[in-house]
DNA sequence: CTGAAGTATATTGCATACAATTCAATTGAG
DNA sequence: CTCAATTGAATTGTATGCAATATACTTCAG
């Protein structure tokens, strides 16, 4: 192996580890946070698309949080369970469940106001600073996603 | 809620979602590229750390990786059952496991050594942005760490 | 020396991720 | 119209993450 190589394979060099650590060490500030909505992370993610459109598909849902059927319908079931949405078969097209708000979690976003201000000064950094590096993000995930 | 904290809770400016989703979507490539390693990433990690280093315990690894016990035990097992490392407890402090990688585990070190440069190329992101992006993952790591 | 406190690892339980497969429903080419 | 191809969800199986607990071992105060 040439010593060029040799040196990339360190692990504190590896972008991806840093975007790794980063991305799970955030979630775990969420989960304090998120501990008394009774939330975890993926379904606060699920109740932020919710409460912009409070219908629409598993298959919509999934492109919003590129996510597939395989996580998202048992955790759809867990927010069926906890009373925060329900889920319909469609009358149109029976393959299609609709998932909607319910009156409760509707009234859930109201615990969930002061979140990302707390996250934001959690993470300690400028705010140009965290949007540089959500734009450098969106991008790498973009590049990552045509290939 | 106040027209501003509304604002704020929507999925498409929360950096948290973009670290998730690019994360996420930078192991899927590392995905195909180990496949013929028979490595996952977090497996591929731990590989990266014992590279360097032969043998340590499951403390230090986990200090390296952030990872705990919990999800490095059965890895760990996991690399022990495909023969790339080894996995004794100490002699002098039985609580200790020392890990160490096998013949096979450092041999597998020339079937990665092409993967650094591949994901570079995957990412399709120039170097000084992806060396950016890193720098601030690695702070908002720390500052999220030391709270 | 001895029991309490601390430490390193393992185990358990729960919730993702995601590939692969299945199944029911729908669509579309001929 | 008809059957093969496609589609949307659900299911299955594997591998994380991580909190909580258990366990065995070590250390240390008295």
């Amino acid at each position: 192996m040439s010593a060029e190589k040799e040196d990339y394979l360190v692990l504190e060099k590896q972008l991806c580890f840093s975007l790794y650590s980063a991305s799970h060490r955030l979630v775990r500030s969420y989960r304090q946070l998120l501990e008394p909505l009774d939330l975890t992370y993926p379904q606060y993610l699920a109740m932020l698309v919710l409460w912009q459109q409070s219908e629409l598909n598993v298959k919509e849902l999934g492109e919003k949080l590129h996510l597939d059927s395989g996580t998202l319908t048992p955790l759809l079931k867990r927010l069926e369970n906890k009373g925060l949405v329900s889920r319909t078969r469609s009358q149109l097209d029976e393959r299609v469940v609709h998932i909607h708000l319910t009156e409760q979690g509707k009234a859930l976003k109201n615990q969930a106001s002061h979140i990302p201000v707390a996250i934001f000064q959690q993470s300690g950094l400028p705010l140009a600073q965290l949007l540089e590096l959500k734009q450098s993000c969106d991008l790498l995930f973009q590049q990552l996603d045509t290939l």
